[in-house]
DNA sequence: ATTAATGCAAATATTTTGCATGCTG
DNA sequence: CAGCATGCAAAATATTTGCATTAAT
């Protein structure tokens, strides 16, 4: 059993939820998207198995790996869910380019440790953050000079 | 006219747009509004007034106004877009609850000049930022510990 | 055995779009 | 008076849910 799915067994058994073929399937999945992904890319992704999973057990795991620190939520810029697969790197965060809608990701030390003493002056325990950063990469901003 | 609307006209204009009165009706919903909204707060404000303004202008207004500024779209980890209005405030960013959803507010003026830079870095030209951190609130982790 | 989880399909929820018509500049 | 914007309704998109059945503990 791979690494990710241990963690997601303790996470299940804790709870007395039960690890089931689908959901070990959807996180040796998501461990191979890699990066970023959607519900969709996951289903996708599956379909192909011999053994597919439905997309309600899709939409259904997601938010335990989310949960249980296997993948996080980034940002929404778009009209739906995007998640991203956390290989225990470390915090990072987005730069979308507005234009052409490229991603680039940046570490952020000092932004997790300002977040995190925020969240203590307000009397919250932080569990994650998210940041996304927009504007306009230098090829569109190019692009846009020329014309 | 308002100072919004005459933003939002100014806007417009450099485009060859036109100022309807849907887009203002719209516009002074919002600043009614007030802080948080979606979509669906716009228009359930407007039908009640003697000329209500459909969806679909809802919707086709709100990117127009989010790009001139009278506007951000925050996230809300909820499933559909939420914005804010902007009242020419300083920049801040959102502390949400994961127990009860309670959004807390936070100035961030570090937070802003971090991504800046970093934007500037990777030769982007911000033009916004999002920043989310969840986590539990003093209440809802009172609660959890009574059980 | 117990009962959580699944698949399916229908239901929701949210946003977008085609088209005829109205109104701004 | 040209053509952008509107309203409507249908379509597209994304996600959730009820229920009968399957399967994990």
């Amino acid at each position: 059993m791979t690494d990710q799915c241990k963690r997601l067994a303790g996470y299940l058994r804790e709870r007395n939820l039960r690890l089931t073929s689908e959901r070990q399937a959807i996180v040796d999945a998501i461990s191979k998207l890699g990066g970023h992904f959607d519900a969709d890319d996951v289903f996708v992704s599956l379909r192909q198995k011999r053994k597919g999973v439905s997309r309600a057990s899709v939409y259904r795991t997601l938010p335990l790996l989310e949960d249980c620190g296997l993948v996080r939520r980034v940002f929404s810029g778009d009209r739906h869910e995007h998640y991203e697969y956390i290989r225990g790197q470390k915090a990072h965060e987005h730069l979308v380019c507005l234009g052409c809608g490229k991603v680039i990701e940046f570490a952020s030390p000092k932004l997790t440790a300002i977040e995190t003493e925020t969240g203590r002056k307000h009397g919250f325990e932080v569990v994650r953050h998210r940041v996304v950063v927009e504007g306009y990469c230098k090829e569109c901003r190019a692009r846009a000079e020329r014309g």
